[in-house]
DNA sequence: TATAATCCCGACTGAAAGCATCAAGAATAA
DNA sequence: TTATTCTTGATGCTTTCAGTCGGGATTATA
Protein backbone atom coordinates (compact mmCIF):
# COMPACT_ATOMS: atom_id res chain seq x y z
CA UNK A 1 0.00 0.00 0.00
CA UNK A 2 1.51 2.96 -1.24
CA UNK A 3 -0.37 6.60 -0.68
CA UNK A 4 -0.24 9.15 -3.01
CA UNK A 5 -1.10 12.94 -3.03
CA UNK A 6 -4.48 12.17 -4.13
CA UNK A 7 -4.96 9.79 -0.93
CA UNK A 8 -3.74 12.45 1.20
CA UNK A 9 -6.09 15.35 0.26
CA UNK A 10 -8.52 12.87 0.58
CA UNK A 11 -7.56 12.31 4.34
CA UNK A 12 -7.01 16.07 4.89
CA UNK A 13 -10.54 16.55 3.41
CA UNK A 14 -12.49 14.13 5.42
CA UNK A 15 -10.42 15.28 9.00
CA UNK A 16 -11.90 18.93 8.20
CA UNK A 17 -14.95 17.63 7.11
CA UNK A 18 -15.30 15.03 10.48
CA UNK A 19 -14.43 18.18 12.82
CA UNK A 20 -16.81 19.93 11.25
CA UNK A 21 -19.56 17.39 11.35
CA UNK A 22 -22.76 17.85 12.76
CA UNK A 23 -26.28 16.41 13.35
CA UNK A 24 -27.76 19.22 11.25
CA UNK A 25 -27.13 19.59 7.20
CA UNK A 26 -24.07 22.11 7.45
CA UNK A 27 -21.86 22.16 4.62
CA UNK A 28 -18.58 23.14 4.03
CA UNK A 29 -17.40 24.78 1.00
CA UNK A 30 -14.71 23.11 -1.66
CA UNK A 31 -13.00 26.80 -1.09
CA UNK A 32 -12.44 26.42 2.46
CA UNK A 33 -11.07 23.10 2.30
CA UNK A 34 -8.57 24.30 -0.14
CA UNK A 35 -7.37 26.78 1.39
CA UNK A 36 -7.53 25.32 4.93
CA UNK A 37 -5.62 22.24 4.14
CA UNK A 38 -3.52 24.10 1.38
CA UNK A 39 -4.88 21.54 -1.61
CA UNK A 40 -5.36 22.93 -5.16
CA UNK A 41 -8.86 23.98 -5.64
CA UNK A 42 -9.49 22.23 -9.04
CA UNK A 43 -7.93 18.52 -7.75
CA UNK A 44 -9.41 18.76 -4.84
CA UNK A 45 -13.23 18.93 -6.84
CA UNK A 46 -12.15 16.12 -8.52
CA UNK A 47 -11.45 14.26 -5.22
CA UNK A 48 -14.47 15.31 -3.10
CA UNK A 49 -16.83 14.52 -6.19
CA UNK A 50 -15.12 11.17 -5.95
CA UNK A 51 -15.65 10.02 -2.28
CA UNK A 52 -18.95 11.59 -3.04
CA UNK A 53 -19.49 8.78 -5.90
CA UNK A 54 -18.21 6.79 -3.15
CA UNK A 55 -21.06 7.52 -0.88
CA UNK A 56 -19.25 8.83 2.06
CA UNK A 57 -19.68 12.64 1.12
CA UNK A 58 -23.16 14.44 0.20
CA UNK A 59 -23.04 17.83 -1.58
CA UNK A 60 -25.33 20.70 -1.86
CA UNK A 61 -25.03 23.44 -5.04
CA UNK A 62 -25.64 26.90 -5.33
CA UNK A 63 -24.71 29.85 -2.95
CA UNK A 64 -25.06 28.01 -0.16
CA UNK A 65 -23.75 24.98 -0.92
CA UNK A 66 -20.40 22.46 0.06
CA UNK A 67 -19.93 18.95 1.44
CA UNK A 68 -20.33 17.12 4.74
CA UNK A 69 -19.91 13.41 5.68
CA UNK A 70 -23.21 11.31 4.44
CA UNK A 71 -22.54 9.11 7.68
CA UNK A 72 -21.31 9.95 11.06
CA UNK A 73 -17.06 10.01 11.02
CA UNK A 74 -17.30 7.00 13.56
CA UNK A 75 -18.25 5.23 10.40
CA UNK A 76 -16.01 5.19 7.88
CA UNK A 77 -12.56 3.96 8.84
CA UNK A 78 -9.40 4.89 6.69
CA UNK A 79 -9.81 1.53 4.89
CA UNK A 80 -12.34 2.51 2.78
CA UNK A 81 -11.31 5.48 1.84
CA UNK A 82 -8.21 4.45 0.96
CA UNK A 83 -9.47 1.41 -1.08
CA UNK A 84 -11.74 3.81 -2.92
CA UNK A 85 -8.86 6.50 -3.55
CA UNK A 86 -6.01 3.89 -4.07
CA UNK A 87 -7.05 0.79 -4.76
CA UNK A 88 -5.89 -2.27 -2.77
CA UNK A 89 -4.70 -2.02 0.21
CA UNK A 90 -2.31 -4.85 -0.80
CA UNK A 91 1.34 -4.97 -1.28
CA UNK A 92 0.25 -7.37 -4.48
CA UNK A 93 -3.43 -7.92 -6.00
CA UNK A 94 -3.30 -11.74 -5.73
CA UNK A 95 -3.60 -11.04 -1.73
CA UNK A 96 -5.78 -8.59 -1.72
CA UNK A 97 -9.67 -9.50 -1.10
CA UNK A 98 -11.55 -7.41 -2.98
CA UNK A 99 -9.13 -6.18 -5.68
CA UNK A 100 -7.93 -9.90 -6.29
CA UNK A 101 -6.07 -10.46 -9.53
CA UNK A 102 -4.99 -13.26 -10.68
CA UNK A 103 -0.73 -13.07 -10.67
CA UNK A 104 1.78 -14.91 -13.25
CA UNK A 105 3.13 -17.95 -10.41
CA UNK A 106 1.36 -21.32 -11.51
CA UNK A 107 -0.01 -21.90 -8.09
CA UNK A 108 -1.06 -19.38 -6.09
CA UNK A 109 -1.94 -21.30 -3.12
CA UNK A 110 1.52 -22.96 -3.00
CA UNK A 111 3.51 -19.44 -3.39
CA UNK A 112 5.80 -18.61 -0.79
CA UNK A 113 5.95 -14.81 -1.53
CA UNK A 114 2.41 -14.66 -1.76
CA UNK A 115 2.01 -16.23 1.59
CA UNK A 116 5.22 -13.50 3.22
CA UNK A 117 2.76 -10.75 1.20
CA UNK A 118 -0.53 -11.98 2.67
CA UNK A 119 0.59 -11.09 6.35
CA UNK A 120 1.59 -7.86 5.24
CA UNK A 121 -1.55 -7.10 3.66
CA UNK A 122 -3.41 -8.74 6.77
CA UNK A 123 -1.35 -6.10 8.93
CA UNK A 124 -2.30 -2.81 6.95
CA UNK A 125 -5.71 -4.18 6.80
CA UNK A 126 -6.01 -4.62 10.59
CA UNK A 127 -4.72 -1.06 11.24
CA UNK A 128 -6.73 0.82 8.83
CA UNK A 129 -9.77 -1.16 9.07
CA UNK A 130 -9.43 -0.18 12.84
CA UNK A 131 -8.82 3.76 12.74
CA UNK A 132 -11.95 5.37 11.62
CA UNK A 133 -12.42 9.07 10.54
CA UNK A 134 -13.76 10.17 13.96
CA UNK A 135 -9.88 8.78 15.55
CA UNK A 136 -7.90 10.53 12.91
CA UNK A 137 -10.25 13.66 14.44
CA UNK A 138 -9.55 12.82 17.92
CA UNK A 139 -5.69 12.69 17.05
CA UNK A 140 -5.63 15.83 15.47
CA UNK A 141 -7.14 17.61 18.31
CA UNK A 142 -4.62 15.81 21.27
CA UNK A 143 -1.55 16.20 18.93
CA UNK A 144 -2.68 19.91 18.08
CA UNK A 145 -3.75 21.02 21.44
CA UNK A 146 -6.87 23.47 21.82
CA UNK A 147 -5.57 25.91 19.53
CA UNK A 148 -8.11 28.69 18.01
CA UNK A 149 -7.92 26.99 14.67
CA UNK A 150 -5.94 23.42 14.56
CA UNK A 151 -6.65 22.80 10.91
CA UNK A 152 -4.84 25.91 9.48
CA UNK A 153 -2.72 25.41 7.44
CA UNK A 154 0.83 27.55 8.19
CA UNK A 155 3.46 27.71 5.70
CA UNK B 1 4.76 -0.33 0.54
CA UNK B 2 3.54 -1.98 -3.10
CA UNK B 3 5.39 -4.64 -4.72
CA UNK B 4 6.28 -4.13 -8.18
CA UNK B 5 6.53 -6.43 -11.15
CA UNK B 6 10.49 -6.15 -10.59
CA UNK B 7 10.20 -6.43 -6.89
CA UNK B 8 8.13 -9.94 -7.23
CA UNK B 9 11.28 -11.06 -9.96
CA UNK B 10 13.78 -9.82 -7.46
CA UNK B 11 12.55 -12.49 -4.96
CA UNK B 12 11.55 -14.60 -7.18
CA UNK B 13 15.31 -14.66 -8.30
CA UNK B 14 16.36 -15.03 -4.79
CA UNK B 15 14.70 -17.93 -4.05
CA UNK B 16 16.52 -19.76 -7.11
CA UNK B 17 19.67 -18.37 -5.69
CA UNK B 18 18.62 -19.46 -2.13
CA UNK B 19 17.88 -22.72 -2.67
CA UNK B 20 20.94 -23.27 -4.75
CA UNK B 21 23.13 -21.40 -2.45
CA UNK B 22 26.03 -23.67 -1.18
CA UNK B 23 29.02 -23.08 0.20
CA UNK B 24 31.34 -23.29 -2.54
CA UNK B 25 31.61 -20.78 -5.61
CA UNK B 26 28.55 -22.76 -7.60
CA UNK B 27 26.98 -20.12 -9.43
CA UNK B 28 23.84 -19.90 -11.65
CA UNK B 29 22.84 -18.45 -14.93
CA UNK B 30 20.56 -15.85 -15.67
CA UNK B 31 19.15 -17.66 -18.62
CA UNK B 32 18.45 -20.42 -16.06
CA UNK B 33 16.97 -18.51 -13.30
CA UNK B 34 15.21 -16.78 -16.64
CA UNK B 35 13.35 -19.93 -17.90
CA UNK B 36 12.69 -21.62 -14.66
CA UNK B 37 10.92 -18.68 -13.24
CA UNK B 38 9.40 -17.33 -16.63
CA UNK B 39 11.04 -13.85 -16.38
CA UNK B 40 11.75 -11.75 -19.06
CA UNK B 41 15.79 -12.11 -19.52
CA UNK B 42 17.02 -9.19 -20.42
CA UNK B 43 14.68 -7.26 -17.85
CA UNK B 44 16.33 -9.72 -15.35
CA UNK B 45 19.76 -8.87 -15.90
CA UNK B 46 18.69 -5.46 -14.82
CA UNK B 47 17.51 -6.79 -12.11
CA UNK B 48 19.89 -9.27 -11.11
CA UNK B 49 22.78 -6.34 -11.37
CA UNK B 50 20.94 -3.97 -9.24
CA UNK B 51 21.23 -6.79 -6.61
CA UNK B 52 24.69 -7.17 -7.12
CA UNK B 53 25.14 -3.81 -6.71
CA UNK B 54 23.28 -3.19 -3.70
CA UNK B 55 25.98 -6.13 -1.82
CA UNK B 56 23.18 -9.14 -2.31
CA UNK B 57 24.95 -10.74 -4.95
CA UNK B 58 28.15 -11.31 -6.40
CA UNK B 59 28.91 -12.55 -10.38
CA UNK B 60 31.25 -14.47 -12.50
CA UNK B 61 31.66 -13.65 -15.60
CA UNK B 62 32.91 -15.73 -19.17
CA UNK B 63 31.53 -18.92 -20.16
CA UNK B 64 31.30 -20.72 -16.77
CA UNK B 65 29.66 -17.69 -15.31
CA UNK B 66 26.76 -16.76 -12.97
CA UNK B 67 25.44 -15.54 -9.91
CA UNK B 68 25.32 -16.70 -6.57
CA UNK B 69 24.53 -15.07 -3.57
CA UNK B 70 27.08 -12.93 -1.58
CA UNK B 71 26.06 -13.62 1.72
CA UNK B 72 24.16 -16.57 3.16
CA UNK B 73 20.40 -16.47 2.74
CA UNK B 74 19.52 -16.20 6.53
CA UNK B 75 21.29 -13.22 6.54
CA UNK B 76 19.58 -11.21 4.17
CA UNK B 77 15.85 -9.99 4.96
CA UNK B 78 13.00 -9.33 2.77
CA UNK B 79 13.17 -5.96 4.36
CA UNK B 80 16.48 -5.14 2.22
CA UNK B 81 15.44 -6.42 -0.91
CA UNK B 82 12.80 -4.38 -1.11
CA UNK B 83 14.30 -1.34 -0.38
CA UNK B 84 16.85 -1.62 -2.36
CA UNK B 85 14.40 -2.26 -5.51
CA UNK B 86 11.06 -0.42 -4.56
CA UNK B 87 12.37 2.20 -1.99
CA UNK B 88 10.73 3.12 1.17
CA UNK B 89 8.53 0.16 2.83
CA UNK B 90 6.74 3.13 4.37
CA UNK B 91 3.22 4.39 2.86
CA UNK B 92 4.17 8.18 2.93
CA UNK B 93 7.98 8.61 2.35
CA UNK B 94 7.40 11.21 5.60
CA UNK B 95 7.44 8.30 8.22
CA UNK B 96 9.79 6.13 6.39
CA UNK B 97 13.32 5.64 8.23
CA UNK B 98 15.60 5.66 5.70
CA UNK B 99 13.96 7.31 2.99
CA UNK B 100 12.84 10.01 4.94
CA UNK B 101 11.43 12.89 2.83
CA UNK B 102 9.99 15.97 4.38
CA UNK B 103 6.38 16.26 3.48
CA UNK B 104 3.55 19.58 2.92
CA UNK B 105 2.05 19.32 6.21
CA UNK B 106 3.40 22.42 8.73
CA UNK B 107 4.21 20.54 11.29
CA UNK B 108 5.00 16.85 10.74
CA UNK B 109 4.88 15.61 14.84
CA UNK B 110 1.41 16.99 14.95
CA UNK B 111 0.18 15.66 11.59
CA UNK B 112 -2.51 12.83 12.73
CA UNK B 113 -2.09 11.47 9.00
CA UNK B 114 1.44 10.59 9.84
CA UNK B 115 0.98 8.81 13.34
CA UNK B 116 -1.41 6.31 11.54
CA UNK B 117 1.02 5.78 8.47
CA UNK B 118 3.72 5.52 11.23
CA UNK B 119 1.55 2.47 12.49
CA UNK B 120 1.42 0.75 9.04
CA UNK B 121 4.82 1.47 8.38
CA UNK B 122 5.65 -0.30 11.67
CA UNK B 123 3.60 -3.04 10.81
CA UNK B 124 5.14 -3.76 7.36
CA UNK B 125 8.43 -3.37 8.53
CA UNK B 126 8.42 -5.68 11.47
CA UNK B 127 7.13 -8.59 8.92
CA UNK B 128 9.66 -8.12 6.04
CA UNK B 129 12.54 -7.36 8.71
CA UNK B 130 11.97 -10.71 10.11
CA UNK B 131 11.39 -13.02 7.05
CA UNK B 132 15.07 -13.95 5.37
CA UNK B 133 15.69 -15.44 1.84
CA UNK B 134 16.57 -18.80 3.79
CA UNK B 135 12.76 -18.73 5.49
CA UNK B 136 11.26 -17.92 2.20
CA UNK B 137 13.07 -21.11 0.41
CA UNK B 138 11.73 -22.78 3.65
CA UNK B 139 8.26 -21.63 2.82
CA UNK B 140 8.86 -22.87 -0.71
CA UNK B 141 9.60 -26.35 -0.01
CA UNK B 142 7.17 -26.78 2.52
CA UNK B 143 4.28 -25.19 0.33
CA UNK B 144 5.46 -27.64 -2.57
CA UNK B 145 6.42 -30.15 -1.29
CA UNK B 146 8.89 -32.87 -2.57
CA UNK B 147 8.93 -32.66 -5.75
CA UNK B 148 11.44 -33.28 -8.06
CA UNK B 149 12.38 -29.08 -9.25
CA UNK B 150 10.05 -27.34 -7.21
CA UNK B 151 10.99 -24.22 -9.21
CA UNK B 152 9.90 -25.22 -12.66
CA UNK B 153 7.61 -23.26 -13.97
CA UNK B 154 4.73 -24.68 -15.64
CA UNK B 155 1.86 -22.65 -17.35
C1' DT C 1 45.22 -17.96 -29.14
C1' DA C 2 40.61 -18.27 -31.01
C1' DT C 3 35.99 -18.82 -29.72
C1' DA C 4 31.75 -19.06 -27.67
C1' DA C 5 29.29 -18.28 -23.70
C1' DT C 6 28.48 -15.39 -20.17
C1' DC C 7 27.98 -11.03 -17.52
C1' DC C 8 28.07 -5.61 -18.00
C1' DC C 9 26.31 -1.06 -19.12
C1' DG C 10 23.74 2.58 -20.84
C1' DA C 11 20.37 4.19 -23.95
C1' DC C 12 15.88 3.78 -25.66
C1' DT C 13 10.71 3.11 -26.07
C1' DG C 14 5.75 2.66 -25.44
C1' DA C 15 2.19 2.57 -22.21
C1' DA C 16 0.24 3.84 -18.03
C1' DA C 17 -0.23 6.45 -13.84
C1' DG C 18 -0.09 10.64 -11.23
C1' DC C 19 -0.99 15.43 -10.57
C1' DA C 20 -3.06 18.53 -11.79
C1' DT C 21 -5.71 22.55 -14.96
C1' DC C 22 -9.58 24.25 -17.68
C1' DA C 23 -14.15 25.27 -19.75
C1' DA C 24 -18.72 25.09 -19.64
C1' DG C 25 -22.98 23.56 -17.52
C1' DA C 26 -26.56 22.95 -13.66
C1' DA C 27 -28.51 24.13 -9.24
C1' DT C 28 -29.85 27.36 -5.74
C1' DA C 29 -30.06 31.14 -1.99
C1' DA C 30 -30.70 35.91 -1.81
C1' DT D 1 -31.84 37.77 -11.96
C1' DT D 2 -27.43 37.07 -10.29
C1' DA D 3 -23.58 35.47 -7.87
C1' DT D 4 -21.91 31.44 -5.96
C1' DT D 5 -21.37 26.96 -5.62
C1' DC D 6 -21.04 22.07 -7.15
C1' DT D 7 -20.71 18.76 -11.74
C1' DT D 8 -18.69 16.70 -15.60
C1' DG D 9 -15.53 15.62 -18.93
C1' DA D 10 -11.56 16.78 -21.56
C1' DT D 11 -6.83 17.90 -21.75
C1' DG D 12 -1.78 18.35 -20.76
C1' DC D 13 2.51 17.49 -18.58
C1' DT D 14 5.74 14.65 -16.10
C1' DT D 15 7.32 10.54 -14.06
C1' DT D 16 7.37 5.66 -13.43
C1' DC D 17 7.13 1.00 -15.15
C1' DA D 18 8.18 -2.89 -17.88
C1' DG D 19 10.80 -4.32 -21.15
C1' DT D 20 14.08 -4.16 -25.34
C1' DC D 21 18.42 -3.44 -27.70
C1' DG D 22 23.28 -3.01 -29.14
C1' DG D 23 27.61 -3.52 -28.22
C1' DG D 24 31.44 -4.19 -24.91
C1' DA D 25 34.31 -6.85 -21.30
C1' DT D 26 35.61 -11.26 -19.30
C1' DT D 27 36.87 -16.00 -19.11
C1' DA D 28 36.87 -21.39 -19.54
C1' DT D 29 38.03 -24.40 -22.81
C1' DA D 30 39.77 -26.49 -27.00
Amino acid sequence: MKLSVRGEYALRALIVLGLDYIEDDSVVRIQEISTRQNIPKRFLEQILNDLKSAGLLESKRGIAGGYRLKRPPEKISLAEVIRHIEGPLAPVSCVSERFYEKCSCPNEDKCAIRSVMKEVRDAIVRILEDVTVAQLCERVKTLQGPQTNPLDYII
